[in-house]
DNA sequence: ACCTATTGATAATG
DNA sequence: TCATTATCAATAGGT
């Protein structure tokens, strides 16, 4: 170098660092680059300054793709066990983990739903398997019945509000009959009011609410 | 340098661009050095050469917990889309739809264990799994019987054992009543038997079978 | 590997 | 940050 050889240590003086730093980091790059394109070669370079100001120079593709080789060619102990092991391995540890889980409750769910593993029982476990599954049932049919009892109260209210419709309606057609002296029988031809005059032969006051009230009273049970 | 510029394209010379690669690789890594040393900085080099040989070098620690530090400065987006997107999120993802999945088989279980979670099952639900609880039932219910009918057919065999060596025994007794002369008193008060005798009254032909038959009669049901 | 003529890098300075 | 320059380091080509 020029006037005077180097200390090879830190220079003190922070402005005369910062000036070589400065130098020799864009010598360095070149450098790197000159070899890079002389000889064919892939080159990474990072250099964190004191401050910790990032530089890189990554030639023949990216830093990342360069890292990504890096950790491959590194020799695969060294980079398994610091890159991945780290969390890769932490992670196929979890999810096997996870898995034997999942097949643990798979099997009690087969067990369950008796698919019959029942032969591999004792007669203790069977005893106790059976009352649970009394104690379920009970409650399964307590759910259904109050369900049940729910619906058929929708039903009843249902019922009663299209009773009400149904006089209402009534009224408002013997209304309409006298006040336009239209016969009852052009009513009836009227479309809507057919089927339901055919399907019950009624005599009940409220004809509408036959084919109305229990609308998917066949699914029920 | 010395004897003549060199063209900055790649050295076609394979002698030639492995000793230059050699000369180079050396001197770009003592640079790096030197700066690290004199500015205080941390540099990490990676050289792979053409045939995919490794040259690294790093000042103030190791290239992995350089390359950690280039990774989060780097900005963040950068590093974590490349780096652990490709491995990790997709762990993350595995990860997360298996504890769904677990989630789903314990909620099952619970409900199926009569916890009560059946209030949120709706109706044809709560039928079909009524089905598989009978079903279910069925089996364990056919499973015990057949379990006690093999132990209640052991016992019986046991039964017929003893009855057999009861015969015997008694026979035995009597021969050597009549063999050696000795009254049927000192036999009794011979320890064994006198709980037999005692416990029941017996005018039985098998005083023995009492006590051994059942042992436990008790824990059947 | 070593040698050396020559070029490149750079410390000090402005 | 840029330019200059005196000096030293790196190195291409040869042995």
């Amino acid at each position: 170098m020029a006037r005077g050889k180097v200390q090879m240590k830190r220079i003190e003086n922070p402005v005369h660092r910062q000036v070589t730093f400065c130098k020799r980091r864009t010598s360095l790059l070149k450098k790197a680059n000159e070899l890079s394109v002389l000889c064919d070669a892939e080159i990474g370079i990072i250099i964190f300054s004191t401050h910790g100001k990032l530089y890189e120079l990554a030639t023949k593709g990216t830093m990342e793709g360069l890292i990504e080789r890096y950790k491959t060619a590194c020799g695969d102990a060294h980079s398994t066990a610091a890159g991945e092991s780290n969390q890769s391995q932490e992670f196929k540890q979890e999810i096997s983990m996870l898995k034997k889980e999942i097949d643990l409750l798979h099997q009690s769910l087969r067990c369950m739903l008796g698919e019959g593993t029942a032969g591999h029982m004792t007669l203790d476990e069977l005893l106790v398997l059976e009352k649970h599954l009394e104690m379920w049932m009970c409650h399964i049919r307590a759910t259904k019945m109050q369900i049940m009892f729910q619906e058929i109260q929708s039903l009843k209210n249902k019922e009663g509000i299209l009773k009400a419709a149904n006089v209402f309606l009534q009224e408002k057609i013997l209304e309409q009959n006298s006040l336009f002296d239209v016969s009852p029988m052009i009513v009836q031809q009227n479309g809507h009011f057919d089927d339901a005059g055919q399907m019950a032969g009624d005599d009940t006051p409220f004809p509408l609410t036959n084919c109305v009230i229990f609308p998917s009273a066949g699914g029920l049970y």
